[in-house]
DNA sequence: TAAGTATTTTAGCAAATACTTAAATAATAG
DNA sequence: CTATTATTTAAGTATTTGCTAAAATACTTA
């Protein structure tokens, strides 16, 4: 027989299908943030660069370069991605740049997770 | 002139930048393992089946095709991945392989981010 | 055993990623 | 203004990633 998309289960709960569709849907925005986040601090070199900008408060790219043993424009790269995702914020001191944690979009993560946590609260209790 | 790897900074930190490094190396393990882990969670239709196990307890490749509108095949292949990673784990019920998030995997997680906390303190102590 | 079902695996390909090198910007000092 | 310094940007390239399609594996049932 040909090989199909969907297999024919005597266990598919086809209740249960739908209500996981819905809750994707309901959390797709969230998701999609969340993912893209996790996916800046996937990056080894990136949460190294995340790890130290913790510890240190701020660093600019040429001490990163240094201390991660890369050339600037690389480790310039990776800052762009993550100030593109918000994750870091920038202060700007003569011709130097010093790169920090943006605190203040963290902070704006947390409903984010707050909000997965709440969604499976309420299925749970379905 | 020429262009060079490092720059020349008045304000370079030389004991920093070697902290730095140090710090690096001794959580060089911690960084690698995390970032994997990361790397797993930070593509969208990987998050998404974690959330959906979250929910549900387990799921068979099947199901999760058919509510992420996605081939097994394709499904099956992120679902390696997390298993490589640790991440979920299977039980197979005859022909059906269900998949659940790992918590003992997780729960060894823990003491990772414990570390680099711990790591964090030290360094704002000094 | 043969056919069917669930899943994995393999190969191939297009897109994304992370780096290098070199040129472009921006700010400072002489 | 010119040279220097810090950083970014752009182009090119090698590697990785995530998918499709097809074949292989594993288990079940007639």
């Amino acid at each position: 027989m040909e090989s199909q998309e969907s297999c024919i289960r005597v266990l598919a709960d086809s209740c249960q299908i739908k209500g996981c569709k819905e809750l994707l849907q309901a959390n797709q925005t969230t998701l999609t943030g969340l993912s893209s986040i996790l996916a800046l601090a996937g990056n080894e070199v990136r949460l190294k660069i995340l790890f130290l900008l913790k510890i240190e408060g701020e660093l600019c790219p040429c001490d990163l370069a240094d201390i991660l043993s890369m050339s600037i424009s690389a480790v310039s790269q990776h800052l762009r991605k993550m100030k593109d995702g918000r994750i870091i914020k920038t202060r700007k001191v003569a011709q130097t740049i010093f790169y920090s944690i943006d605190l203040m979009h963290i902070e704006l993560l947390k409903p984010l997770l707050i909000h997965i946590t709440a969604s499976n609260l309420q299925t749970e209790q379905i």
